[in-house]
RNA sequence: GGCGGUGUAGCUCAGUUGGUUAGAGCACACGGUUCAUACCCGUGGCGUCACUGGUUCGAAUCCAGUCACCGCUACCA
């Protein structure tokens, strides 16, 4: 029985570099939603892409010997198998130059352009003679005495009228937007963002040229086929494409998937997303995104981390040391979303060799041996007074608390949530002391209710650990012959306690997470 | 310059509407245990809660100022 729907998107990357640590972090915490969601009964839709047009692809691509199409097409293959390697489980793939979003992209401009909210002007830029060159109002400098001058030679520059191009009214929707950012609090989050975007609208907007008529590299405007969609005004429409806005054969998941629930996105572009985006879908008359979720930076020694900076490490080399699920886990649970996290290689050895080795994997090691130990490695039957023990209590809370962090983006409660269990799993173990039970016949049925309390917890921290960590979680369920952990549906009564049945085998396999030694580890992030 | 934020144990951070000896995890030290991946359990130390002044019976928590760091201040994304 599905609750509904639940839909949420990353980004669509801009093509112009490979996936580094911080697209794949969005990307991951997107993905722990949209695992965790299906796993509570929402028919997921989630979204990515790649967002290809532009003036500065098609320069990329010139100086790589091909044309846009080509270069878009050659780096595809870095996210499609980055995502794959990092167990990402997008529902649609959104590439912007394929023709079904060329369809989306003319279906909305050609809708806001008929309802009056576009028309054609001179976008006012910067000029400086002495370097030949525009310049964006950002990129200037000013002087002592305020005045506007050239970031290359420091000379003033002057105003200059650009080209003709097709503007969005976007100043129409000043008083709508903060409207709406008081009647949706939750619209923008974190509320820092959200202060910053408000503060920012407050200040006034101006109308936004949503095309560009200098290169054909995009989607012509229907209404006016020499322009072409400016970036923006294109790829944020990728969104509609990925849960079928322009494919009359999907148009029932489109109406039950928009408005959609969650844009993850990070915090540098949280702009368009939250003032542009909701003006551009107020003007289609369409309801808007519930939440647009502005995470924060990773930071290595206090300093972004960026491929401009040359420091980058792929994520590829974190998972030939850690392993996929150790890295997921490490950046969710470790980084607070929505704050800049430090993050290092000291750190992440630290919390794989406490969380994940010494807690979660050991925990399952010595459990596991147990039963074999003492019961011929199945699932021995509970007595009844069994169901009365601490971690029952626990874990009866464990959906509520994890329910909730889960559906506020908050991955650090989610993963303490869940670990706390772990933790007391080892504590109940210590104090019951299943070593001795095991020496005397009297104490049999108090050393199954043990082993088997602890079994079942295990098979509930699996549950939720599975959004976190997909491949340990299947192979925990595989190891108590449990069956597909993702097949579930309904996870809040799949953990509900007591449901492991008796007699099942378990098997011990190799440890989940073999400790790690900081020392060996030949790496660093600069 | 304007607006906003941050500054709490070695590290990463929690600290609700001001109220008893300031917390967690990790790291560190010592003790216990042995089913387990030298693991687990217990105990412990450490903090002038950035600084100064103020309000109050009482402030990490409110006010003013100072210092440091950071974000935003639109069309590269």
């Amino acid at each position: 029985m599905s609750k509904g729907s639940y839909a949420l998107t990353t980004p669509i990357y801009y093509v112009n570099a490979a996936p580094h640590l911080g697209t794949a972090y969005t990307t991951i915490a997107a993905d722990a939603v949209a695992r965790y969601q299906r796993m509570n009964g929402y028919d997921v839709s989630f979204v990515t892409g790649m967002d290809e047009h532009g003036q500065k692809v098609a320069d990329t691509a010139a100086t790589h010997d091909m044309n846009p199409q080509e270069w878009c097409d050659s780096m595809e293959p870095a996210f499609r198998d980055t995502w794959k390697m990092l167990d990402i489980t997008y529902s649609d793939f959104v590439r912007t130059t394929e023709p079904r979003h060329a369809e989306t992209v003319k279906k909305f401009w050609n809708d806001l352009y008929e309802k009056g909210y576009l028309y054609k002007g001179a976008y006012e830029g910067w000029y400086c003679v002495h370097e030949e060159t525009y310049y964006a109002e950002s990129d200037l400098l000013k002087d002592e005495e305020g005045v506007y001058v050239c970031p290359d030679c420091k000379r003033p520059v002057q105003r200059s009228s650009g080209e003709e191009n097709w503007f969005f009214k976007l100043s129409d929707f000043q008083d709508k937007l903060l409207e709406f950012y008081d009647e949706h609090p939750d619209f923008i989050r974190p509320v820092t963002r959200r202060n910053e975007v408000v503060s920012f609208v407050k200040s006034g907007l101006k109308d936004l040229s949503i095309s560009r008529s200098t290169f054909d590299w995009g989607v012509p405007l229907p209404f006016d086929e020499g322009h072409v969609a400016y970036v923006w005004a294109d790829a944020l429409l990728a969104y509609l494409t990925g849960i079928g806005y322009s494919d009359p054969e999907r148009q029932d998941e489109f109406r039950a998937a928009w408005p959609m629930k969650y844009h993850f996105v990070g915090k540098d572009i949280i702009r368009f997303h939250c003032v542009i985006w909701p003006a551009m879908l107020m003007a289609a008359g369409m309801p808007i995104t519930h939440t647009v979720f502005g995470h924060g930076f990773l930071l290595t020694k206090g300093e972004k981390m960026s491929k401009s900076k040359g420091n980058a490490v792929k994520p590829a080399d974190l998972v030939n040391v850690f392993g996929v699920d150790a890295y997921r886990y490490y950046f969710l649970s470790d980084v607070q979303f929505g704050h800049d996290g430090s993050i290092s290689i000291e750190r992440m050895v630290q919390v794989y060799n406490a969380d994940l080795a010494n807690t979660w994997g050991n925990l399952c090691s010595r459990v596991f041996n147990m039963t074999k130990k003492y019961f011929d490695r199945h699932v021995p039957e509970p007595p009844s007074f069994a169901s009365d023990n601490p971690l029952h209590e626990l874990a009866d809370t464990l959906y509520q608390e994890y329910d909730a962090c889960m559906g506020d983006a908050d991955f650090t409660g989610a993963a303490a949530a869940v670990q706390k269990l772990a933790s007391r799993v080892n504590l109940y173990v210590e104090d019951s002391a299943p070593w001795n039970l095991a020496k005397s016949e009297e104490t049999a049925d108090e050393l199954a209710a043990v082993i088997y309390n602890s079994l079942e917890a295990i098979r509930i921290i699996a549950l939720y650990m599975a959004p976190f960590m997909p491949n340990t979680s299947a192979e925990v369920f595989k190891r108590m012959s449990l069956g597909d952990v993702f097949d579930t549906t309904d996870i809040e009564s799949a953990s509900a306690w007591g449901q492991l049945a008796p007699g099942l085998e378990i098997s011990i396999g190799d440890p989940l997470f073999p400790r790690l030694d900081a020392e060996a580890i030949d790496l660093s992030i600069e």
